[in-house]
DNA sequence: AATGCATAGTTGACACTGTCAACCTAAAGC
DNA sequence: GCTTTAGGTTGACAGTGTCAACTATGCATT
């Protein structure tokens, strides 16, 4: 029997999916869960936090995905594919994870962390076989981060591929990761 | 003497510029405006028209900065920096013009477009220099937009250098260029 | 000149929201 | 056995987008 508190996160997961983080609304996740329209209170301080609750538990699954394939040594591309099929089968929690977050979350502060470090050990093997270029690590995953980044928002917000025919996300990452290859 | 309407925008931008989207209420653009809480519909349809009106004027100050700098060659790296420069001093209404818009706003629409072209027509000059790979200019330009997009909303939400010092999104897009570029 | 009509404005209501305060209750700790 | 506290409740409050109804003003057509 789950407790109250992972009910409430489920409902809002839930409402998320189904409309965006403005879905939803304390009283329907109250609802939802079958308690009153301000039982939430009593497990987050505010709606945001909640919504954060969310997020970290989403975020943890990108940070998952990312370690799955990092036995091997070619594992870079097959990760971010993960991560991006990910993205665009789940798109309002992405989105929400990428919201500016004002609220203070640990929990969200630790997922954000772990998922910055589990990409960061990804480059160093990829630059060994010249699939990157050499220097920081934190560039090439900053440079990494912002491609794909911003592929995926672009798409999701339909704001790529307004011309004709689209490229998805996964095709725009791979081509840059052919375009920095020298192997 | 501005008409209603562009009093009306002026004043949700104002709103926007200090708080974002989400601290725009009709009743406050009203106020500031000088008319009554529903005066507003009398010119938008709803709340969304009011903000695709902000985020079309904005799209097209970006085109504008563009096309500047499009008289000499060596442009594109320059106009990029124009465009990062201004989203970083007006972050709510960069953020506001790549929304999800699910209102078909032919002004924002005919904007989008406008941007777009523009930016495309920088993409071959680039590449007769060597500054961008050879290739199907529409790939160049959504990777471009992909890089540049990523870096920016990356860095305004806060999650770009949570681990030290933070590289700004225009050195990214300078990075970027300096990695494509074989000249 | 009189009439009709669209435009731009008003006030008032409605359902819904996040949040606060007060109250209740059962279990756990001393 | 008493007290504290975690988890739940109901009720209120101000603020929101939006709808409906009403009003006034200017313009065009007869």
């Amino acid at each position: 029997m789950p407790s109250t508190r992972e009910t409430l996160v489920a409902a809002a997961t839930e409402l998320i999916d189904a409309g965006g983080a403005e879905a939803v609304t304390l009283r329907e996740v109250g609802r939802r869960a079958g308690v009153s329209h301000n039982a939430p209170y009593k497990h987050f301080q505010h709606k945001e936090a909640l919504l954060a609750a969310v997020a970290a538990e989403e975020l943890n699954i990108y940070s998952g995905l990312l370690t799955l394939a990092s036995g091997a040594a070619p594992a870079l591309d097959e990760a971010l594919q993960h991560y991006v099929e990910r993205a665009l089968a789940y798109p309002e929690r992405f989105r929400l994870v990428y919201r500016r977050w004002n609220t203070e979350s640990e929990e969200l502060a630790q997922a954000a962390a772990r998922a910055t470090r589990v990409l960061d050990t990804l480059i160093a093997p990829a630059q060994q076989e010249g699939l990157l270029p050499a220097g920081p690590v934190e560039h090439q995953s900053d440079l990494l981060r912002a491609v794909a980044h911003g592929a995926i928002e672009l798409t999701l917000t339909g704001h790529l591929g307004k011309r004709g025919e689209a490229r998805t996300p996964d095709q725009l990452v791979s081509e840059y990761l052919r375009l920095m290859s020298t192997a």
